[in-house]
DNA sequence: CGTCTACTTCATGTATACAATAAAGAGACG
DNA sequence: CGTCTCTTTATTGTATACATGAAGTAGACG
């Protein structure tokens, strides 16, 4: 993954300058979008020319949007066939929460045993959580993303941040997808965060694992009885 | 022109039927090796005009083989600047590392708590390794990135070994370096390799754990005095 | 002599045109 | 009536042309 979190979320809250959007970006915003809402199934395809409609501009910003999509695992590249939504099946949910657990895990015990302070974006997300309506299933997601990352980011590995980055693609759809349902639990979510700010910066190890443990096994309940 | 037969790198492996190259494939593996090889300095710019040239195929599948190298963590792409060979710094390396250690870790304590079997491609693995002269150290490399690769397979995580892989790339290229440098100890490594079979068919976690931590801090060692 | 500015130039970003291939449908034959 | 094949067609793969913005350069001014 070569972005800087370019993944634009949508709080227009504290954001610096505005900057004038590329076509490749707009390409890339819109198709995901679009996965991301549902308005393309897993296991469809995804055409060029649709895409260059929906997002309005031509087909090479949309190739290379595209591309990027795939290698973030939106989508699978057939080659000469098109664009698939790859769909994401039981067991490779079941192993990207695993995976997921060792990564956080991993980043709370650095952080608790070097002692490295906590970064106050954190707290500042979950206000920001906290103003949003949680009607906005997509700026929940993103701001739930955006706390893990930066959590995980805390632990000073950069190399980790990027695995956990590139978990991330599934685990935004499931997210949407259970969101939908109605699933949310947006205020649980919020206080395990809560929670697991005041036993990170009291470096508390054993406390900060025990609710990254609840908090982390808490979502694959929830999607335990999706489709795939 | 240069000739693209030698761009060719990696695919001993058994690969099914032969393929007629694509445009863009040329242009990744010509790309990628003038990458590895040192063509091109860390923090060099790669020209799209340039890769064209290099490669014989047009901008269009060069900038898709770029945004796909970037991806994988090759290069750096700077809007409106071009692609820039990263350089892997020392902490890169270190944090590098890091992750690794944590998911082979991951993997032993898999295997052995589900005591799960080890596949026999990794005694095979070794037997090949010892077969290989230790001055091919480019087949050495490849054989000992199997090694770990199977292994890390072996835990049932399929998401687990795609992390795996995308560690791969920062690797690949400060093995290059370092074996450009003549370090090698090919033979120590074999040796560990094979008291990790031993370990997780006895599925001794501690063991196993034991060897696994020497030989992951063995090889930031060897390459402590790299530059950068 | 240094510096600021305007211009020139060139690489990247974007759009479009052309080529090749695979899917789909029509027609003929068994 | 089914199936095989040939044709058609639409979509992806590739190449090229155009637009945009940045970096370097030369010139003039302080």
């Amino acid at each position: 993954m070569n972005n800087l979190s370019d993944a634009n979320p949508i709080p227009a809250g504290a954001m610096g300058a505005e900057k004038p959007p590329s076509a490749r970006e707009r390409a890339y915003q819109g198709i995901r979008a679009h996965i991301l809402t549902g308005a393309v199934s897993p296991g469809g395809f995804i055409e060029e020319a649709v895409a260059c409609e929906v997002t309005g501009v031509s087909r090479s910003p949309v190739r290379e949007a595209l591309n990027r999509l795939a290698a973030e695992g939106y989508l699978e590249l057939h080659p000469r066939r098109g664009a698939m939504v790859r769909p994401v099946s039981a067991a490779e949910l079941r192993d990207l929460y695993e995976v997921r657990l060792m990564v956080e895990t991993h980043a709370v015990r650095r952080i608790c045993r070097d002692r490295r302070p906590l970064p106050a974006a954190l707290t500042e997300l979950c206000e920001l959580h906290e103003a949003t309506s949680a009607a906005d299933l997509l700026a929940c997601a993103e701001i739930n993303r955006l706390f893990h990352q930066t959590l995980v980011a805390a632990a000073g590995n950069t190399v980790l941040v990027q695995v956990f980055d590139g978990l991330q693609a599934p685990l935004l759809r499931v997210a949407m997808l259970s969101l939908q349902q109605g699933v949310g639990k947006t205020d649980i979510i919020e206080a395990e965060h809560r929670e697991m700010i005041d036993a990170l910066t009291a470096h508390d190890e054993a406390r900060a694992l025990d609710v990254v443990l609840r908090h982390l096994n808490l979502m694959p309940r929830l999607t335990a009885a999706l489709p795939g």
